[in-house]
DNA sequence: TCCCAGGTGTCTC
DNA sequence: GAGACACATGGG
């Protein structure tokens, strides 16, 4: 078994199955996508309860918003002028591209969806890449900068690597379904927020003989 | 009070 | 093409 594959099982085992994003609709995964850049969730969700509150969670009433007024209710998730302008962009994609819809993206060849997306402005590869993933359930791994974080402490591949050739290492070392690379980035970001930060790792962490730089740099009690 | 967090676009060289 | 920088709030 490679060493991804062992990765994931471990993690899997020790967390259980996550059937996780932090969202329920695709439409909602999509927002989530653009607000949680260089942002931690917590702000992200603040923004997402405000616009739903506002009963604005749809791609036809955010795009009829005025961006000043946008820009208010995500102002949690922080980057609120810049992310108003990218939701703007994207809407407009998903509203002239998709019909309205963003699962719509799954009745398109991969690489052509994808390319769409990164034209959209504010639409960079990890965003692009979480759309097609978690809203259109299309076998795509996400990089992030936990999978970054985790991949460099494990010592199993260069977290400096370009986006797209680390994505294509953990595509080709995995089953090529979306429902293992849903999972996996699932449980790379449960694990990295709930024990990852820990310097040296803590005893109790369920891959820590499999860490370089637990083994290398002792292991805090 | 300071540091950091699930990126991306623009500008400069 | 690579590197520096701007964009901003909220939690620890």
């Amino acid at each position: 078994m490679n060493e991804f594959l062992q990765l994931y099982k471990r993690l899997l085992s020790a967390q259980g199955q996550l059937n996780w994003w932090p969202a329920t609709e695709p439409f909602e995964v999509a927002v989530g996508a653009i607000l949680t850049q260089n942002t931690s969730w917590t702000g992200v969700e603040a923004a997402i309860a405000n616009l739903k509150a506002a009963d604005l969670m749809t791609p036809a009433k955010i795009a009829d918003l005025p961006i000043e007024e946008l820009a208010r209710y995500i102002r949690p998730s922080g980057y609120f002028n810049i992310k108003a302008k990218r939701l703007k962009s994207l809407i407009k994609f998903i509203i002239g591209d998709l019909d309205g819809d963003v699962t719509n993206l799954a009745n398109m060849p991969l690489h052509h969806g994808r390319k769409a997306l990164l034209a959209v402005n504010g639409v960079g590869p990890e965003t692009a890449d979480s759309i097609l993933l978690y809203c259109a359930n299309l076998p795509i791994f996400v990089i992030d900068a936990y999978t970054r974080r985790l991949v460099g402490r494990l010592e199993i591949a260069d977290p400096t690597l370009p986006y797209d050739e680390l994505r294509i290492l953990f595509e080709s070392n995995l089953p090529y379904m979306p429902e293992i690379f849903n999972e996996f980035h699932a449980q790379i970001v449960i694990h990295c927020k709930n024990s990852c930060k820990k310097q040296p790792l803590c005893a109790n962490c369920p891959i820590l003989d499999m860490c370089a730089y637990g083994t290398r740099q002792g292991v805090k009690q």
